[in-house]
DNA sequence: CATAGAAATATTGGATCCAATATACAATGT
DNA sequence: ACATTGTATATTGGATCCAATATTTCTATG
């Protein structure tokens, strides 16, 4: 007998699977700020007891996701907007570089990738896929730069303000402009052209960043 | 009676010890990468049970420090030249950019701190402490950007090659170059050249990334 | 009625126990 | 001798139990 070799993925653990449950739950913004994550209450939820919901919530601490009292429990972070400022302006900084590495790496496929993702995200209208429409764009041409610990900084980096982003979409004129936007970066990168990449990427992000700012000093008062 | 209002620290769990212990182990090479970190063993050494240990262990896995494999357990990360390199060049990225934001904040008292860990580097004799003494001159200045996100990343980046960052100081000539180059940044950033002790910034850590690379082929052949 | 203090309840942190899996090793057949 | 299979041991993942702490409720008292 002959079988093609497989590659055996390992089971997810408990803690694995409450662990990226809950963040993609406060990533969505479906668990809200402030939100109290009991551990009972979570465990029953997954049916399992509360030593993976543990590490799972030590784990998203570790991420910035939720902040936690000894005894007193866990709290889903929220984020003021210095933060927010700081964590767009570090965003600007580290995927403006990872663009213009990626550039000189993309190919046919990736670019036909890229473009597809852009498309979709300018034909999204339900505002709940846009935060993953967006992502999908950006880290299909982000892959290129084959910088696996660049990525992984600017994961945990987007997961932080990803809820706060996904509001900025939703403002007024957030998503025509962030597609023109996408348009153009793609643009450059079809043409090679990295620094002009990097750039518009920058531009993307500082925007972003900027009417969200705006929208919640005038939301938070 | 009148009492001063102190800000009563929470007491550090059993979690807590264990994390900080190990960490601090790992990044000063006091494990060797590779090393089996077994669970019952940890706990009979800080005389707890395995809980906290586990949980210690998932927040070294998050930070990189450790691999884990599902009921096999975990090991000291080694890395590879490559990942070794890719942490280097986006060191620096980001401490160039940390320092640079940082130079417009320097007041005298800073300056004065960073000129007094600048001079304890460049006379410390005792090679296991050069590790500590190079953190404190850089993070002395970098505290003055303000930047509480950027100093989280800059230093989970640098805990991961810290290890090899020491091997690199112990070099023939490293650990006088990086004095002088220390005190090269010190005089830029005490003229208040912001672009100046950037640009050398990036250069003192890409000069110690590519030295230790060097070094790192020949030992690994 | 308002409030301070005590008791009751809820919740987290840690210890111990059991189940699932991996590893080491011996037994067995060729 | 060698590979294979079964078994014993070691180790991790998860469940349950207990201790420490926080929060709420109740009660007594002014």
């Amino acid at each position: 007998m002959k079988l093609d070799a497989v590659d055996i993925r390992q089971a997810a653990s408990a803690a694995d699977i409450v662990y990226e449950a809950l963040r993609k739950a406060i990533i969505e913004g479906a668990l809200a700020e402030g939100e109290n994550l009991r551990q009972d209450q979570i465990a029953q939820m997954f049916n399992t007891s509360r030593i993976p919901v543990r590490e799972a919530l030590s784990r998203l601490e570790q991420h910035g996701l939720i902040t936690t009292q000894r005894y007193k429990g866990a709290v889903v972070a929220g984020l003021s907007i210095e933060e927010i400022e700081e964590i767009f302006e570090f965003r600007a900084l580290l995927e403006a570089e990872v663009i213009r590495l990626a550039v000189p790496n993309l190919d046919r496929k990736t670019l036909d990738l890229a473009r597809r993702h852009c498309d979709e995200f300018g034909k999204e209208s339900d505002s709940a896929k846009w935060g993953e429409t967006n992502r999908n764009f950006h880290y299909s041409l982000y892959e290129a730069a084959r910088r696996p610990y660049y990525l992984q900084i600017v994961r945990a980096s987007l997961d932080r303000i990803d809820r706060y982003l996904r509001a900025q979409l939703t403002l007024t004129d957030g998503m025509k402009r962030a597609a023109r936007e996408h348009e153009a970066i793609f643009d450059a990168c079809a043409k090679g052209d990295a620094d002009l990449a990097s750039a518009l990427t920058r531009d993307h992000i500082l925007d972003a960043g900027r009417s969200l700012v705006v929208f919640l000093r005038e939301q938070r008062g």
